[in-house]
DNA sequence: CTAACTAAACCTA
DNA sequence: TAGGTTTAGTTAG
């Protein structure tokens, strides 16, 4: 396992992972020393005890292709970011509710209900709004991607930038 | 085990 | 458009 920061056109991106792929992608910081503050909740027990890091060696994951794509997103060019990641974080239905949103590509949006619908929750809105709440690769799993029916919806990292994520791919709410 | 939360959706008017 | 109601899953006690 491993963590780095990695610099883009919108600021520096605090990144770890584990033997089995992704366990953390933070958004851009405006400084050096803001990214690595970002990054400090996940370096504790969570990251280091997680069985998966010590028994599951993994393939070897190599931040480099990873850097070059997010790089091109804050360019504004439509990436594919479908890496590798740790899913041992999350409860199930957490999984399937991120699997899901995981595979929603470049400029396109899920509403709460469709994903629930999707995964077998078809009532389950509000618990989906909860579940990708709890994504820590933002990006790689694209919950700026998941919006209430009539409307934006939340973000954890603060509503201005969800806008603006979406305004990257081309979507005006 | 219950109760109190939500990043929602629905219904009514 | 505004309001109250229904809803499923997570988390705290």
């Amino acid at each position: 396992m491993g963590k780095t920061v990695i610099e883009t056109r919108a600021g520096y991106m605090g990144l770890g992972w584990t033997g089995s792929g992704l366990a953390f992608l933070n958004l851009p910081a405006p400084t050096l020393y803001e990214a690595e503050m970002e990054m400090k909740p996940y370096l504790g027990n969570r990251f280091k005890g997680v069985t998966s890091v010590k028994e599951a060696p993994g393939p070897y994951f190599s931040p480099e292709p990873l850097e070059r794509e997010l790089k091109a997103y804050f360019e504004g060019k439509p990436v594919d970011l479908s890496f590798p990641v740790d899913w041992s974080f999350y409860t199930d239905f957490q999984r399937r509710v991120l699997q899901r949103v995981y595979s929603i590509p470049w400029g396109e949006v899920l509403s709460y209900g469709q994903v629930g619908m999707e995964v077998g929750s078809p009532r389950g809105a509000r618990a989906v709004g909860g579940a990708v709440g709890s994504n820590r690769v933002l990006l790689i799993i694209p919950c700026h991607r998941v919006i209430a029916h009539n409307g934006i919806g939340g973000f954890g990292g603060g509503l201005e930038r969800k806008r603006m994520l979406l305004g990257i791919e081309g979507i005006k709410i």
